[in-house]
DNA sequence: ACCCTTTCGAGACTGCAGTTTCGAAACTAT
DNA sequence: ATAGTTTCGAAACTGCAGTCTCGAAAGGGT
């Protein structure tokens, strides 16, 4: 019998993992997702096809899971000011999305995770939920600070901040430059206003 | 030599056009973007493929043109109330946007678009300028209305709205029921409080 | 030592889907 | 009519995702 957890066979190598992910990153930014071939990656990685679908169930998988490495969204630090939490906040979105090679893949990505409810799964436990924390996390600050009287709406918050940066780079195509400052101010007024008067409707 | 603008040679047949766009449609909702194909259109609308390919570069176009075919995002109604306004234009873009099939494709779309210039000039012109356009319009009538007393930064809430209903479907993956309801009234709080204080920074 | 299991790189194989080619047909101009 | 041009549907072509097999190697259990 196995003594513990302990795996029995060959154990995977681990430098093959890295090798899969380097030529995955190096390749998307050379020939973009839809030029990237399975087989070029194997090649590039010096390793068989096999070890690829041995760790990943399909294409998309491993372009996904070479995307993600390392790619924690940190929170940034404390500035002591709401407006300039969110304008660093926007900075490091920005700065994430407007690597070109990411770009495509990314939106490529939600492409496959509207048809994949696995994928979508995963995408949201990996990406979703911790943004949306780091942004929580920047918000209480403001509350704790007496900026804000309460927390808003997050989930609002959470699609209205990075979708803005989504839509700004991709479907209007505008340059990035000054989108941290201007979000940043549309955001903390907004913010501010909303806190004061949570249900003005009702 | 020709006579005027008539094309010489075997004019196309517009039930052709019209059969490949019904077929695109039809399937788009039965199997989704990811598992349509070109031969199922071709069978579908009674065609050869190279009919299809004559008129569109790729699958994307096809996919592309079918389902913006007399999708004209209309501006909704003045209902003389700029947040039951900004309630109304949330709802159709959500309505737009919630067809399953077109939301694979959107996304697919946006990634192509990554990676093509000349889509991406088809698109902004296609979807993105008319739908700006109409975000002004329905702003204005806010001013006009003396609810605002200016235009926002209109580059940042075109992006904003639209964007936050995109990441609100497709990233967070959550429900549309209510928000055109809590877009509108963060919108419309943001507005309000940024038009009295248009530059509270400099 | 000897098995058993698993991973390794390499390459062949399969099936499918995007794209192109081809002969026939349809139309205009002369 | 005839020539020239373009579209038509059918079928062939091409390339890649995904699978499988192979012999070798790397472990652990007994």
């Amino acid at each position: 019998m196995e003594h513990n957890g302990q795996q029995v066979g060959r154990p995977r190598d681990s430098r093959v993992d890295e090798a899969i992910t380097a030529a995955v990153q190096e390749l998307l930014s050379e020939v973009g997702y839809a030029g990237l071939t399975v087989a070029a990656v194997a090649e590039r990685a010096g390793i068989g096809k096999a070890s690829i679908y041995r760790r990943y169930a399909t294409k998309h998988e491993m372009i996904f899971a070479a995307i993600i490495h390392g790619e924690v969204l940190e929170v940034p630090p404390d500035t002591g000011s709401l407006l300039e939490d969110l304008t660093a906040l926007a900075r490091v979105i920005v700065g994430h999305l407007s690597n070109p090679a990411a770009a495509g893949a990314l939106m490529s990505l939600l492409g496959e995770i509207a048809a994949d409810p696995t994928l979508a799964e995963r995408f949201t436990t990996t990406f979703v939920e911790p943004e949306r924390a780091g942004n929580a996390e920047l918000l209480e600050r403001a509350v704790r600070r007496g900026e804000l009287e309460r927390l808003p709406d997050m989930d609002l918050f959470h699609a209205m901040f990075g979708g803005t940066v989504l839509s700004w780079l991709f479907i209007s195509h505008h340059d990035p430059h000054d989108l941290p400052e201007r979000l940043a101010r549309f955001a903390c007024a907004a913010l501010r206003s909303t806190a004061h008067q949570p249900l003005p409707s009702n």
